[in-house]
DNA sequence: ACCTGAACACCGTTCAAGT
DNA sequence: ACCTGAACACCGTTCAAGT
């Protein structure tokens, strides 16, 4: 009745590096440290991964795996017009919370790992099907909804990344935190009389 | 009448990483390939930046400098009310055009560096002033400057960073440039009819 | 003040060997 | 099939020494 645990050494190893990457950063995650936190020599790892960028990717697929489903679960948690911008609010707080997975996730690996690619796709569809169910109650106006979903997560994710960056301007009367973006695009989206753009 | 070279050997260094960050991007740089590249020993560079991280901090802040300059001479090239367009799309030919500068500039050493927060200030500055323009010049509606020169930014840099990282749908009739994105986001706020955010 | 060469601890990766 | 320990080339950083 349960999923037999494949290849549990493997999840092991995606863990520690993971862990490694919260409590020091990316240059806290080296193979050695990795094998020594899963229980196995320091070169057990290339039994699982081909090398060390394979074993960021695996991190990264399934940290954007874990947010993907996160994200599907405020579905029933809000009501329908209000899905999309709860989504978007997740968004930055992944980022803000897991700073150090969020830059592994759009690291360099993406072309080259066909999980965390999948991942990046699922993740995509399922704020297109958001911005869709957004458009039909009404909370934003019609137009392609991948155009908008990427015009969305475009915006939270630079705010994000800027934040991060300590390029937002953080303090005085013009201090708008990545929520604060987000809203007022919300809000000239909703307002806006222009032709969408076409599908 | 000419500004003395000071200090040219530590302009060499920062020369050096910059290429091998364009040629090999970040695993590239290392201090003792800087140095050969400089035409000093290995650890030369000890005498101008207390670690690699100074010496990354660096070629940032000149990498943003340098946009920042950039960015600024568009205002004489352009009218008036396309200039603040200009800019936008200037920013996200920096980032695809020299990728591995572009993540280095944004990357974790802002808090630490007094240049490089400088340069940011002084990008940010710059980027208020075009968007107070072109709010002036009818380009785009009224509203605090600061706050859409963030959402601009916000937009221009997360749009900039998923094309980079292949998470920007890059196929099928949804395909979305960072390009359109930012034409996007200039139509809603041209057309909106809310009330702009408060100064 | 600036640079050098040797040295140290560490890392990614490979390889021969074990079960 | 999975893991180990030794080994190799490389890296960041430190240090004693030179000019």
């Amino acid at each position: 009745m349960y999923a037999p645990i494949v290849d549990s050494t493997r999840n092991r190893l995606i863990d520690a590096a993971a862990q490694l990457l919260d409590e020091g950063g990316p240059s806290a995650v080296t193979l050695r440290e990795v094998g020594r936190l899963a229980g196995v020599s320091h070169n057990a790892p290339y039994k699982h991964f081909t090398d060390k960028q394979e074993l960021l990717a695996a991190v990264a697929a399934r940290e954007l795996t874990h947010h993907d489903t996160a994200m599907q679960a405020l579905a029933a948690e809000h009501p329908p017009a209000e899905v999309l911008r709860a989504m978007m609010h997740g968004y930055l707080d992944w980022a803000a919370r897991y700073p150090a997975r969020f830059k592994l996730t759009f690291g360099p690996w993406s072309n080259d790992s066909p999980e965390l690619a999948a991942a990046a796709t699922a993740a995509r569809t399922a704020l297109i099907e958001a911005v869709a169910n957004a458009q039909r109650s009404g909370a934003i106006p019609a137009g392609n909804p991948e155009r908008t979903a990427a015009l969305l997560q475009a915006t939270a994710h630079g705010a994000a990344d800027l934040a991060l960056a300590g390029h937002l301007s953080p303090h005085g009367k013009g201090r708008a935190t990545p929520g604060d973006l987000i809203e007022d695009l919300f809000r000239y989206m909703r307002s806006s009389t222009a032709p969408p753009p076409a599908p």
